[in-house]
DNA sequence: CACAGGATATACT
DNA sequence: GTATATCCTGTGA
């Protein structure tokens, strides 16, 4: 079933733990997303809380969109934008598993691997040829399909790579995958 | 395990 | 203008 606008258009900490196990595809290709993590607008540690840049103004626009940004200034990441417009929130897709387009995915990866084809935002991105051209798209419109989880058991667990509110449980992933950009404990 | 790579934003001078 | 920190990955110790 396909996800429609309206599933994004509330609070992050309710649709980041129901997008995994969602199926995510770009002109085709991606998988199934086993990991991903919220972030709020009262949230030190996202970028729409200092206020709109030109970086982050996708993240102010309705939700249902994508905000890509550059991160490190090298790798691409991906985000869905939620909640409504002006409340800067958002969550971050992490890890895919694999399922369509693998070919596709190792060309532009450069390696076979299947775990080290979408086990990480900025991996993510280069194997679903993701970059600012995709920033403030719609989700529920080409290239982008999204399709409602498949019941699968969710464990939360801290962010990664923060200094500011590191310790929010706020990154969610599908148990025991061996997709994951790191281990997980489960929680459920 | 350390570290380069290098865009973007913020906080200083 | 200059300095510092950052939602990361690949490579080489």
């Amino acid at each position: 079933m396909k996800l429609r606008k309206s599933f994004f258009a509330r609070s992050v900490h309710d649709v980041a733990p129901e997008l995994v196990g969602a199926t995510l595809l770009v002109d085709g290709v991606g998988g199934r997303i086993v990991e991903v993590e919220a972030y709020d607008h009262e949230d030190p540690a996202a970028h729409g809380y200092r206020g709109r840049t030109p970086r982050n103004a996708s993240m102010f626009g309705p939700p249902g969109h994508a905000y890509v940004y550059r991160s490190y200034g090298v790798h691409w990441c991906l985000n869905f934008v939620c909640e409504g417009e002006g409340t800067p929130s958002a969550v971050l897709v992490r890890a895919l598993e694999p399922t369509r387009g693998l070919d596709v995915m190792a060309a532009r990866r450069g390696t076979a691997e299947p775990r080290l084809l979408c086990s990480g935002p900025g991996r993510l991105c280069q194997a679903l040829g993701l970059s600012g051209a995709h920033d403030g798209l719609a989700l529920d419109r080409p290239p982008f399909e999204l399709y409602a989880r498949e019941d699968v058991e969710v464990a939360a667990g801290p962010r990664i790579g923060l200094t500011k509110a590191a310790e929010r449980p706020w990154r969610y992933g599908e148990a025991g995958s061996r997709f994951l950009s790191r281990p997980l404990r489960r929680s459920r």
